[in-house]
DNA sequence: CTGTAAAGGTCAAAGAAAGTCAAACATTGA
DNA sequence: TCAATGTTTGACTTTCTTTGACCTTTACAG
């Protein structure tokens, strides 16, 4: 039995893939889910991040509403721009893991390269004594993105 | 008389032989044996761990579980053995970049595949202050051949 | 202008899992 | 017998989710 969160999670990615861009009323869907509308900005505040390429933007009162935004440019801008000013020079695993799914659902990794990398980036993987796992983590996911931008030898 | 983690054990293996994979919930399983939550905890680390074959992964939280997959051994001697043989617990750059090329001639990876790891495992990726590149280096490789055995989920 | 209703935002507390660890207990083999 | 190893238990921790009370912004009617 999943959650609440996923279930809207899926949905809300079901409309984008089908419309790209997708415009939708808190309240509205809290009704529709039978949930807190505050449980919405908890699935947007925690799937639909930066990390993973999405942008949110919203209004408040009459006629307000949310608007997300999947980021789409070309493959290489687009890991540029998660080099630059998204991982930085350190990144928890979470944005880590929305970031490879933001890559995965731009079609710029495959599902085998995923769980490769996956298997990388978790902190039991990385863990060591000095509990740098953060820097490491950005070390690696940099270079992995690098070497995907480089393409073949 | 067998011990109550024998007999859960026993329940884990034969879901496994019908489904393949499983996923379970650590209280309800508690319940249904009569024993305390951790009780499950201790059988998966005895029992299902991965030098045996296994694949554990979970989640905290509301909705979550535990997630056992079968890793097929049997079909992967040449994986299996390099996990159990060559690497070990350290593995040098100039052994792990042997190690790569050789899946890669026996087509267990693509050469992009081959770029992502070469990309993790080099010094220059792994360096930190304590120089246990090689532990580091050992741990990731393990993780990225598991990862490769267990397929899509 | 101003007040009000209609949005969405924030935050902290409560709830729902799973994880860790050490102490108590049991079994076994030399 | 008794030391080593394996099992069971429970208290405490961490992570993730759900809920609700209260806050802020905006459009619009009067």
């Amino acid at each position: 039995m999943p959650n609440i969160s996923d279930i809207i999670e899926q949905f809300i990615l079901e409309q984008l893939d089908e419309f790209g861009e997708v415009s939708l009323s808190r309240n509205e869907l809290a009704n529709y889910f039978n949930c807190a509308p505050s449980q919405i900005n908890y699935v947007l505040s925690t799937r639909f991040t930066n990390p993973r390429g999405y942008f949110v933007e919203s209004r408040r009162g009459g006629g307000g509403y949310i608007k997300l935004i999947r980021l789409d440019m070309d493959g290489n801008d687009y890991i540029d721009n998660l080099i630059t000013t998204v991982i930085q020079n350190e990144i928890s695993y979470n944005d880590a893991t929305n970031l490879v799914d933001g890559l995965f659902e731009r079609g710029l990794l495959t599902e085998r390269e995923v769980d490769i990398i996956q298997s990388v980036i978790n902190n039991k993987t990385l863990s060591n004594p000095i509990k740098m796992e953060d820097r490491l983590r950005a070390n690696i996911l940099k270079n992995i993105l690098i070497s995907i931008i480089k393409g073949g030898d």
